[in-house]
DNA sequence: AAATAACCTACTAAATTAGTATGTTATTTA
DNA sequence: TAAATAACATACTAATTTAGTAGGTTATTT
């Protein structure tokens, strides 16, 4: 079971997108700066969202990245997907071979955790995190130390 | 968040020591053959186990572990607990402190997931695991296999 | 033409996990 | 009482994964 920085840092991100949805593209600098994210990382993030139709990009001057779907239709789980393998909890990855060929003793706990949190984030939408009231508090504490700001019109 | 091979062979070595319980006390060595887990990993494993005041030990010839309370007192949560530090699923252990001293813009998330999966392991006990009856299948194929079967009654 | 920012690949450093090796100590059994 | 057993303890190594760096190329705008 993975569920490290990496999974992490690309919820942030794609929360950064879903709060800045409204100013066009918004460049990985940007994100990098705000969230203290190293920008390098951010592109080998942003590669595999890309990947997965989670965000579009624009190229050149201005360019950045945009959300491909509406905030409301990409879940937290997809985001983790993407950047990481899975978030399957068994050691076999789901095949049952995991004790000599056969399942181990546990093999259904770990499936059903698995099940369990998949089924937790796969509820949570990046429109319903942007609505969270403690989210839109830390938005705006971010963004009043970030002098950098691109002068959008924020929700 | 943690949960990897670790928490999993403490769950399996605790799920055998569960179903071995009438045959007085269990030997790592034995739990290494029938679990496949290297014998010095598994007496790191039940140092924790023991200081968490999960197993009891008995020393020399015939000795080995015993869990220290009724299987049904003892949670899969409270295993992994034990040997891995926490199964908390955000960045700053729950400290609240993971963007420049406040919250990050996903702690709240992390934070419920981590309840959410607390939640779901401390409500299984070994009881219930050893009941299910994928359990008593894979436990009736490791005995088959396994000819230095202590020729304790299984249950 | 210059600047910008995505895109790409290979590499390094750090952290963690998994596993090994080598003992010592307590207890039972012959 | 000696030998065998198995817990208990500690230090070390190997493997894996994550996190982050470096150094580019390519497309697009100004």
């Amino acid at each position: 079971m993975r569920l490290t920085t990496r999974g992490r840092y690309a919820v942030t991100a794609m929360l950064d997108l879903a709060l800045n949805n409204e100013c066009g593209p918004i460049s990985l600098a940007d994100i990098s700066h705000r969230q203290e994210i190293s920008l390098s990382y951010l592109e080998q993030l942003f590669a595999k969202l890309r990947q997965n139709n989670l965000v579009n990009s624009v190229r050149g001057p201005g360019g950045g990245y945009c959300l491909a779907r509406s905030s409301d239709a990409i879940s937290v789980a997809e985001i983790i997907d993407a950047v990481n393998e899975s978030i399957d909890a068994t050691s076999c990855s789901g095949k049952g071979n995991c004790h000599n060929g056969d399942i181990c003793l546990t093999h259904h706990l770990w499936d059903d955790l698995s099940r369990q949190i998949h089924r937790f984030l796969s509820g949570i939408s990046l429109d319903s995190l942007v609505h969270q009231q403690e989210v839109q508090v830390v938005m705006l504490r971010q963004n009043d130390q970030a002098d950098a700001n691109s002068g959008c019109a924020k929700v």
